[in-house]
DNA sequence: AAATTCTCCTGAAGGC
DNA sequence: TGCCTTCAGGAGAATT
């Protein structure tokens, strides 16, 4: 399931094979996507050139000639590079094919979004109101607790509001509080700053850990060349309920928080 | 305003 | 073995 790091292992893997490349053609099988794809995608991109491949939030964006592609691979989304004639298979929905490669978003489930934008993309209502990145310099532990002053909300669901912080997904917001000791049912606002920025390092080494390994496959997840990423054997509490604590052995515990499947260790985290 | 619930969808897993 | 039910999850929209 693509959080941010899958995302960033994705927008590095596919840029050397589309960047300065002509679409020649695009190929769409299947139009119902979180949004329904634009009936004349074809005809806009092609002849078009990617000027840059690049990542906000959990967006990867195609700069091209005369406005931008956003892609969104939802839950079950990849993206791979594959020869124009590999033939298609079930759930591969789109080809945007550069000579003799193809660039092929397949998604099962098909949350994701094929969007083009002539406006720029930073200005568009679905990227204008979004966090900092939490691999950059706006984010920090004393922004954290700024934003979740006199907030009763659960700790988790704050760092996984993408109008707080972005890129911080179900996995990775379980794995950060278990490795800064914070409850993920803890009022936001119940939270010291010293503790907040303990969160704020977590999130970023979490993150950073997981892009080197490629990103953390579960079930579907593929890097552009089909490999899965490495990150799940990292991960320590993680779908692990029951399971050791690997730092003081008691049991590992699950909880819904907003619908949300979260793991912790009661006596490690508080 | 903030918090919670709903919604899209398919494949995997569990029950009988 | 096979059918049916349940669940997971990103994130915008709708509701409380």
């Amino acid at each position: 399931m693509p959080e941010l790091p899958e995302v960033e292992t994705t927008c590095r893997g596919i840029a050397p094979f589309v960047n300065g490349k002509v679409v020649t053609d695009v190929i769409v099988r299947e139009h119902r996507m979180r949004q329904p794809i634009a009936e004349q995608l074809p005809q806009i991109l092609s002849g078009q050139t990617v000027q840059a491949v690049t990542r906000r939030a959990k967006y990867l964006l195609l700069q091209m000639d005369r406005g931008h592609l956003l892609l969104h691979l939802g839950m079950s989304g990849s993206l791979r590079i594959v020869d124009k004639e590999t033939p298609p298979q079930r759930h591969d929905h789109v080809d945007i094919v550069f000579g003799r490669i193809t660039l092929r978003l397949r998604d099962p489930r098909r949350f994701g979004m094929v969007l083009w934008m002539e406006v720029p993309p930073l200005q568009h209502p679905l990227l204008c109101k979004l966090g900092p990145e939490p691999l950059g310099d706006d984010f920090s532990g004393e922004y954290l607790y700024q934003k979740s002053r006199g907030r009763r909300v659960a700790i988790k669901q704050l760092i996984m509001n993408s109008l707080i912080v972005v890129g911080v997904g179900n996995i990775y917001a379980s794995e950060a509080l278990f490795r800064s000791g914070i409850r993920p049912t803890r009022a936001a606002g119940h939270i010291s700053e010293k503790r907040y920025v303990r969160l704020a390092q977590a999130i970023r080494s979490v993150l950073a850990e997981a892009i080197k390994q490629g990103g953390t496959t579960l079930r579907d997840f593929q890097q552009q060349d089909g490999r899965p990423g490495y990150f799940a054997q990292q991960l320590q509490v993680y779908a692990r309920q029951g399971e050791p604590c690997p730092d003081c052995g008691s049991p590992l515990k699950a909880v819904t928080i907003g619908q949300r499947s979260s793991y912790y260790c009661a006596k490690c985290q508080r």
